[in-house]
DNA sequence: ATACAATTCATACTTTAGTATGAGTACTAA
DNA sequence: TTAGTACTCATACTAAAGTATGAATTGTAT
């Protein structure tokens, strides 16, 4: 947060500087009006430019990242999640259990928490409400 | 496709419209200097803006758009289309039969069809596999 | 008119999912 | 040390999902 308050002060003081610059260049008779203001021109598309892919980025980022402290406050213990990962994929408990090395009827246990956890109903259900609360990548 | 050539064919004209008021403005002593160096800063730090949220918008919808080519590519029906959405919403075979007004057996019969076209072995899959081939929404 | 695809439905069946209950182990914090 | 939590597993059960087959209806294109 520091640190965007320290760039975007810096990129003010650089504009100020360059508005003062290109005035005297021209009351000094140094520098065509049409250059000077080409330069503007451009400088400031490259800012507007810049600030907004910023500010977009951020937004799209928000879309993406997962929500830990989520995943917490529903009391999802790190295994659970795990699971529930593995049915978002579209894996089969027999096949979950495969991959985690444990017995089927571990992961059955550990589906029937995550649903009650997530208040769905069935597996499906409870990756379309998973991918709203976004606790899973989409 | 030419809506957008045009828009920006006049946008172009308007800015040399602008650049020569200006430069005429200053030249006849009518305006400040700092005056139109402000007015093109701003002008095109909004332009900049503007033609960045354009083209960031463009490619955020490559990504949700549906390939409706893809779904008649699969060989997908209407209704087989419709229930792998309800399946992708995480509702049961009786719910989406309630929802559709036909019987659960109907809906068995193109669940079943589904995964044979989408080569899934169960649902979950199904909705992987859907959103990989950006058939259905995130 | 007929062949074809899409939709609908049923029955019977197998497989998978999900629930309920109880219990053993291991680790951690009070 | 003990209470609590997470993880594991089993058994027995119910519910839902998925398969296979056959069949009737409807609209559409040749």
């Amino acid at each position: 947060m520091r640190k965007t308050v320290l760039i975007f002060g810096a990129l003010v003081l650089a504009l100020l500087i360059l508005f003062q610059l290109s005035k005297y260049s021209v009351l000094t008779g140094n520098t065509a009006i049409e250059t000077v203001i080409a330069i503007i021109a451009i400088v400031f598309f490259v800012v507007g430019v810049l600030i907004n892919k910023k500010v977009l980025h951020k937004q799209q980022n928000s879309n993406q990242e997962i929500d830990h402290k989520k995943i917490k406050d529903l009391g999802l213990s790190k295994r659970e999640y795990e699971v529930l990962c593995e049915i978002a994929f579209g894996l089969s408990n027999k096949e979950i259990a495969n991959k985690l090395f444990v017995s089927e009827s571990t992961i059955k246990t550990h589906v029937s928490n995550v649903l009650v956890k997530l208040d769905a109903k069935r597996r499906t259900q409870a990756i379309q409400i998973a991918k709203n609360l976004q606790i899973i990548p989409q």
